[in-house]
DNA sequence: ACGCATCTTGAGAGCGTTCTCAAGACTTGA
DNA sequence: TCAAGTCTTGAGAACGCTCTCAAGATGCGT
């Protein structure tokens, strides 16, 4: 019925070492003036009786909540997962959050918002609510999605940008996109190829764009041409078939794909070998994002891992930081590195 | 410096609908005895103000703090997860459990512990005081771990215990594991398969006996002898490979494989493709978990689909439901499926 | 030694909510 | 119409913690 053991709180831990709650408090929370004698004979009494602080209690009355909020969207998620397609940020973001907002004593929790439509402010305002957290992490395309950095923004919640890295309130983080690109274009360049096409993500990710910059610097860095070698998709599978298709149509020479995702790296494997393509003797193959399931395709995929969990880490650091005025113009840029696997190989016909 | 806008409060909503803040508890949380105008009037408010009650006051002051607890191991979590093979269950408790949680006006948070030495109680023990759960949901191995179930029943902290059907406290579920052995093996069985091994999980998972056993009991149904093909594995790929490999040394006329797990079957996979052998015409493979990625590796597999996320979902309302008094004898069992791809066929030489 | 600044400690209020309990309004049955 | 309920509403305490502020203890310069 009752709870069999009560709680431990912090008046136990004042009783037993003989203080009172507000030298308690001062030792748990490292408060600057306490005799060391004293404060020994607290961490003492915490240490016997086992007392760990109450978030709830520590939420009402000074002004942290020790809670780190991810926000991903709903709909994407929940497709990618009820399909076994992966819900590789989510658990990138989950993953990397928990172990670095644990060092912190803060905890990571992951909310799914409708961000398509105008259930927005809705959905994220009434976690805010609840929750009240110390800070926001905010993902692609999210990261510059106006109502949502507005609404953080109007209710004095620090938040930070990934995969942005426009002005505006909000700490600002990338992962290199647009060097990623470039390492993998350059790559395949130094393997002999010159007919290297991209498959890019959606205008709206910025990213996308970044991640075509890149290509196209490197084939320019080396006077390639990039006419007709450039499709778009939404990086789910079904979109990269039909770029892949689009692409080897066209460009019936063609040597190398960059994906910007891996499902649509796979889909591209697919296609090829529908087509007789041998990956990665006719066709190399480089996809972003390194989730686990181009380890265990056949042949495993080189990609760029996207080092979301790294980025996410330091995305909370800066967080827990900087506290309440957290708007930064510098953007933190993690590097994205590249995996090489079995899907690139030189040139057919090269040296 | 100080927050721009303040929160919404009970107390604003009093305010503006005219009536006591008790009034407008008891509309928030359905309670029963409000006059059907007064209660329209203070819903009103709470649309137009946009209230949400603060999580952290709710629990100092009721009873329940409205999040569940899923317990995962750090350290296997951690491996799986930096070395990019997917963290399913972690990912499936998540989804899984978010949703459900949500549904009911609950949240769902993930914790990481280390449930291998003595330092289960200091890290558990911490999460709970901190979070003060309403529930808690474990998974196997840690189901039926003493060293945590009995600091739950100490706590009077309501849990569930996937993976299993022993008695004592907490609520039992499992995922029929003895059945989908039983499944897959008499689909091999009616293919034409008589020589069908087993890659088992390690033997501290009641679900490994059960899998054995539901494997053993479909060959027992046939009269097919199960001598010599069972190996045991830890559910990871290095594992699948020892064992891959001696149930191929041992039973040169050896047809087909059942792995219980992913990581296992893609192993036995690219073992069986280094002899030559061709899956599925030579070999025919069935996995257990139906994560990711196995639906691209080259063939696909065949897989039991653990329902994971759906079971966590039962959990958490289970959880929800009963409240305090939530032991119970009766188990709760979710039937797992057989999906099938491309990596069973018909036995070589069979009709 | 004295006055003043600084360090150390504790008392009390307050955070936003729900609980308990009491008071008033409204029924119902005779 | 009146007594005895039942509904409806609100007042005040409580939850566990940190904040602010004040008081006592200690140290310093002269």
């Amino acid at each position: 019925m009752a709870r069999v053991r009560k709680a431990v709180t912090i008046k136990d831990v004042a009783g037993d070492a003989g203080v009172s709650l507000q030298t308690v408090s001062r030792v748990v929370n490292g408060g600057p003036n306490v005799r060391p004698q004293l404060r020994d004979k607290v961490r003492a009494s915490i240490e016997r009786l086992g007392y760990v602080p109450s978030l709830a209690a520590q939420r009402m009355s000074g002004s942290r909540s020790y809670i780190i909020l991810a926000i991903n969207d709903r709909e994407r998620t929940l497709a990618d997962w009820s399909e076994r397609r992966g819900t590789d940020w989510v658990d990138q973001m989950l993953l990397g959050g928990i172990l670095t907002c644990s060092k912190h004593g803060y905890r990571m929790m992951v909310e799914l918002v409708d961000t398509h439509s105008d259930h927005v402010e809705r959905e994220l305002g009434a976690a805010i609510s609840a929750l009240q957290p110390d800070g926001v992490i905010l993902t692609p395309p999210h990261s510059e999605n106006r109502l949502i950095t507005e609404l953080l923004a109007a209710r004095a919640i620090p938040f930070a940008r990934i995969g942005s890295n426009a002005p505006g309130p909000g700490i600002p983080l990338t992962m290199g996109d647009e060097g990623a690109a470039h390492l993998a274009t350059s790559r395949l360049i130094e393997l002999g190829h010159r007919r290297i096409a991209m498959i890019a993500g959606p205008s709206q990710y910025s990213l996308s764009a970044w991640r075509i910059d890149g290509w196209r610097r490197a084939l320019g860095d080396h006077g390639i041409p990039s006419d007709g070698l450039l499709e778009l998709g939404d990086f789910g599978y079904e979109s990269g078939t039909r770029a892949a298709r689009a692409l080897l149509d066209r460009n019936p020479d063609l040597t190398a794909i960059i994906a910007s995702s891996d499902q649509m790296a796979l889909a591209a494997l697919e296609v090829a070998r529908d087509r007789g393509l041998n990956v990665p003797r006719d066709l190399s193959l480089i996809s972003f994002d390194n989730t686990p399931i181009v380890r265990f395709s056949q042949p495993p995929l080189t990609a760029i891992d996207q080092p979301i969990a790294e980025t996410v880490s330091r995305a909370v650091e800066q967080l827990i930081a900087r506290g309440e005025d957290s708007d930064s113009d510098t953007v933190i840029e993690v590097a994205a590195a590249l995996v090489e696997r079995s899907s690139t190989a030189p040139a057919p016909g090269a040296a």
